[in-house]
DNA sequence: TTGTGGCCCGACCGAACGGTCGGTTAAGAT
DNA sequence: ATCTTAACCGACCGTTCGGTCGGGCCACAA
């Protein structure tokens, strides 16, 4: 019936189009605030032909959202595994996170959006349910790093789950924040640099918090 | 919930009742994924009735985000003002923005949907406008506070409008978190203890980060 | 008594919604 | 030469969208 993923690489044209045309529009306004025809129109081709193929916009809409959490796999997966201390390998972790999350402006705006909208998505969905064990995956890998390194004294006992929802506001958040972001940061939230200083900045809050008596050790990238 | 309203008359005025039912729905769903069938229906009264208190669908979306920043000031502008050293006057602030989310679950998840979703809404609009001057006062607030701290000493050198951001995340976001959030800590959010405990958190992520003892603890490298 | 104005309603409007249907190409495969 | 199939399309479906319109009801002022 239907082969998903068996067409690989040699595929250019129509449904990745349709894909990322819906990325955009998706972050930017939301599933009901987007309507096929419109899709259909920016990708090129007509209303019919975009149902050929995805068989509804909720089908639609949860394969944007795979693509995008493979794309945070790929990034975060090798930095929750591999060496280090627990704080070398936390800070690797939010490099890679905020890799993910700088990759492409709508990333951080659909994570966000599946992570706090009450779906309008169907719960039976078999696609749904993947999503949904792919993020729990993604949060138990942080969870167990944390969870070490509070065991192993190398971090304060807070709570790991409370330090990960304020991990995820920091960066998912932050690079989500669009106008409003820019407005008060002063600068494009993508450019290269501005990458890189949030990355500092929040290793160095996570590290430190506000106190001065942490020191000022500026670790390079 | 009917909060200032009720001390008055005995009106339960449809007025507030559509703003009450609207808030909700907004919250939950988003501006397009409301319809105003739904909303005057859940209030009790017909869409013409609705359309009598609320000239438009945006004005309407326009006057619940008004009531929010209402809370929202009357809970952090006494913080903002007052005396004591800037790390208490933050912390005072940070228990007041978390008493401004938690009070209503509506409140976060309105917030977090103005900040990050590029409105639909007609940017002419002066209740719109009015509402931009707010939160940028709001922000400024913050912003000014932790600057004082900085220049006194007694906070690390970071950057003001990043360390915002972050807090922004670890207040906003946890508590418009919903079904994640809820799964992610393991109790209700909104419960008091639970309110309490991530005031306790964050507060102490941002006195001294991850690090075991506000002090030392250099890392190499 | 006769407004008058606040509140409410059913009926209706054009546009947009998600989705279906029948049919037309063009490229391979047999 | 025929059959299959992926890709595409225009036309159409029923429903819902935000919004309008004309009028009914009722308390209260003139």
């Amino acid at each position: 019936m239907d082969s998903a993923a068996s067409l690989e690489s040699a595929t250019p044209s129509s449904r990745d189009k349709i894909l990322d045309v819906a990325e955009e529009r998706f972050a930017r306004r939301g599933y009901a605030g987007v309507g096929v025809r419109e899709l259909a129109e920016a990708a090129g081709l007509s209303k019919s032909s975009l149902f050929h193929h995805f068989r509804s916009k909720d089908v639609l809409y949860l394969a944007v959202l795979d693509r995008i959490f493979d794309r945070i796999e790929r990034h975060i997966g090798p930095a929750l595994s591999g060496a280090g201390s627990s704080l070398e390998r936390v800070e690797r972790a939010i490099d890679g996170l905020i890799d993910a999350m700088a990759e492409h402006p709508t990333t951080p705006r659909l994570v966000l959006r599946s992570l706090f909208e009450d779906d309008d998505l169907p719960e039976d969905e078999p696609a749904n349910e993947m999503i949904s064990k792919r993020l729990d995956a993604l949060i138990e890998g942080f969870s167990e790093l944390l969870t070490r390194g509070i065991e192993s004294g190398e971090f304060r006992p807070v709570e790991p789950r409370h330090a990960i929802q304020t991990l995820i506001g920091a960066t998912v958040f932050h690079f989500a924040s669009g106008e409003f972001g820019e407005a008060l940061i002063g600068t494009p939230l993508f450019a290269a640099d501005a990458v890189a200083e949030r990355k500092r900045e929040v290793k160095s809050l996570i590290h430190s918090g506000l106190n001065r008596s942490g020191s000022a050790q500026e670790t390079p990238r």
